[in-house]
DNA sequence: AAACATGACAACCGCCGGGGA
DNA sequence: ATCCCCGGCGGTTGTCATGTT
């Protein structure tokens, strides 16, 4: 048994909006407000929409001060740096780019900034296929699952030494590892509550307009911090995964300073093919042999398919297997860039 | 010039969670 | 404590514009 439909869908008009449409509702909004009940909206102003249309044609065209087209470098590197950390949670990232709705964000995203990457990356493996000859393992790729015969663990790859992005400079809460490591745990309050007492300083992060931080929003969605976290410890030279609270994310443990280096990295060149594999699918897999990587762990590879979303359901593992097949692949490499000068 | 392909954006759909009854 | 309504969200589809053959 359905749920019942919000309004009588016989009744309701479809498609794009007329221009007597878009005015009857805008001035009954600036006049009266929504009322908040956006289903009984249309019928006190004599529209034949649905309420939730009504409601998504003034968050998306109606309202004053919305943007639309023409998104800059540094919307696309915020963009590309809170997908990169929190996924499709495109209300989030629209709240941190004013004017941006979260439809045309998700638009955006899909339409051009994919495409852009995966144009990027390409090219990049072309000219790497090119100068290597042959393609062999790539011991950084984030990907990589390396044997680890004696733990049973997955092995996280170091991530590679790269120049620091000039992006460090404008976000000097950003430039050393302890802030990456904090910011990623305000990401979600996903790592072992041994972390939970570095958090405090994290609220000093500004996003733009004064706006709370996607960071500091997510975390206040968390609930707890769990104790049974999934490989908790792996040694200090790997990705560390924690689970708290459902959510599962990747760090790099003390003793790596190279990662907000890879995130300056991927910001400043606008190369975030660093960490965004999954967007290129199986194709993207076998270009950088992750499937034989991958099936060197003695596992049978795993075609993690396309994701959206890096949060994921709680996870309870117990071994590595059920780290390897729960875990989205996303986790394995989940980097971070700050989003330019804010 | 027409047909087809592709891109960009608007809008819809259905699920989920919050909050009030 | 439960139910139900509504708003919010993300994924998907539809439509129109533009480019290409």
């Amino acid at each position: 048994m359905g749920r019942a439909p919000c309004c009588d869908k016989a009744n309701v008009k479809k498609g794009p909006w007329s221009p007597e449409e878009d005015a009857k509702l805008k001035s009954y909004i600036e006049q009266h407000g929504t009322g908040g009940n956006w289903i009984a909206l249309p019928q006190k102003i004599g529209l034949k929409r649905c309420g939730k249309s009504c409601r998504l044609r003034w968050l998306n065209y109606l309202r004053p001060n919305i943007k639309h087209g023409g998104f800059s470098e540094e919307e696309d590197n915020i963009i590309c740096s809170l997908y990169i950390s929190i996924g499709s949670r495109w209300s989030v990232i629209a709240a941190q780019l004013p004017g941006r709705t979260d439809n045309d964000i998700k638009n955006y995203w899909n339409t051009r900034l994919k495409k852009k990457l995966l144009g990027k990356h390409r090219k990049e493996l072309q000219a790497r296929n090119k100068g290597n000859g042959v393609v062999k393992q790539e011991n950084n790729s984030p990907l990589l699952l390396q044997e680890n015969s004696v733990q049973q663990k997955p092995c996280w790859p170091q991530i590679p030494v790269l120049p620091l992005s000039p992006y460090a400079n404008h976000s000097p809460s950003f430039n050393d590892q302890d802030s990456i490591r904090k910011l990623l745990i305000k990401l979600g309050g996903r790592f072992s509550h041994d972390y939970q007492p570095i958090l405090d300083g994290l609220n000093d992060i500004q996003f733009s307009h004064g706006s709370p931080s996607p960071i500091k929003q997510i975390q206040e969605e968390q609930v707890h911090v769990g104790s049974s976290g999934c490989m908790s410890s792996i040694d200090n030279n790997q990705l560390q995964f924690g689970q708290s609270n459902g959510y599962c994310a990747a760090e790099l443990v003390q003793g790596q300073g190279n990662f907000n280096a890879t995130i300056g990295e991927m910001v400043s060149t606008n190369d975030y093919s660093h960490g965004l594999e999954f967007f290129y699918g199986e194709e993207m897999i076998t270009d950088n042999k992750i499937m034989g990587v991958s099936s060197s762990c003695g596992q049978s590879s795993t075609n993690w398919g396309e994701s959206s979303s890096l949060m994921y359901p709680p996870l309870v593992v117990s071994n590595y297997e059920d780290v390897r097949q729960e875990m989205p692949r996303e986790c394995a490499f989940q980097e971070l860039s700050y989003p330019g000068a804010q």
